[in-house]
DNA sequence: TGATGTAATGTAACGTTATAACGTGTCAAT
DNA sequence: ATTGACACGTTATAACGTTACATTACATCA
């Protein structure tokens, strides 16, 4: 508890995070409905990862009407394919991509402890791994890095 | 179907990693049990990722005797422990190691037709990843790569 | 040998995550 | 108004994984 870092502005860097997508549907034409929208705010709201199912009970509490898995993962395809959020396959989660819209292989650095999530992005990870995969004859759609460890707070809070 | 690159003799290619098995559990004091072996033979068997459930179908068929699921998840818990299979996050499925042992961070490529993996292992990936992370101060504890794309075979037959 | 402790497996129920199949509403272009 | 594309609703089911507790196998030692 004694420092603060970063003090983020978590208001300001969900609002961010919302424009940022309006900005990026209307570019592309795709339509950025009231329940893409619920479930992206919902997804940054905790700033971390979000199972689908977490979004489900959330939604249904907001108003009453229940909502179906169907729904969400609808949703949550629709923002995956507009790079506004990512699926962390080891957490079965969700979470806000904070760089929307650069088409990125990203890094994810997961806390085992906090469950926070950093999103790095060194193009030399990528370059590496398509290098060996072209030494295989192997061609590169997509990659998933995860990286499982210890945040920074949490070496701290340890003060191992 | 031209050309066959790799004969790849599969009997021996099963036989070897049972006996590796056989060896690695024998030197640690593990029991591989007539269960553990039956998953991992089954693993190896297709060479290819394998699901739990499928498994678990495998070995009921075999004695009439159904298996619950349990069952099989444990036996795969002995194998991850002991480095003789791998989970992969992208597919949630197993895959037996081929170089079971070496306490090692690999990478896989998954090929998106065919669904067989290739295993590699550049440890320059794991030292820039670790690198990245230091520089967030962030402390790996471990990592998954999975590499999705598309095989030379699975090239060559889409001959594009 | 039999008592004792530990590891492995059996059994049943349950919990979580994801998709299939099909119907209805919405909205814009013709 | 009709058409067509897309989003969303509804219901059911598939696929994946765990909890809790009972039983059995196996080694160790009195
Ligand atoms: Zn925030
Ligand atoms: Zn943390
Ligand atoms: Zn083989
Ligand atoms: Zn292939």
């Amino acid at each position: 508890m004694a420092s603060r870092p970063k003090p983020h502005d978590h208001a300001a860097c969900v609002s961010d995070a919302m424009a940022r997508a309006e900005h990026i549907c209307a570019e592309t034409g795709a339509r950025f409905t009231p329940l893409r929208r619920r479930v992206l705010e919902r997804i940054w709201a905790g700033h971390k990862p979000t199972g689908a199912y977490e979004i489900l009970e959330d939604l249904g509490r907001d108003d009453g009407k229940p909502v179906a898995p169907v729904t969400v993962y609808r949703a949550l395809d629709f923002l995956m394919a507009h790079g506004l959020v990512h699926r962390l396959n080891s957490l079965n989660a969700f979470i806000g991509c904070p760089r929307a819209g650069a088409g990125h292989e990203a890094v994810f650095l997961i806390c085992e402890d906090c469950k926070r999530v950093a999103e790095i992005d060194d193009p030399a990870v990528g370059e590496t791994l398509a290098r060996d995969a072209a030494d295989q004859g192997f061609s590169v759609s997509t990659q998933m890095i995860e990286v499982m460890g210890r945040c920074p707070d949490c070496q701290a809070a340890a003060h191992g």
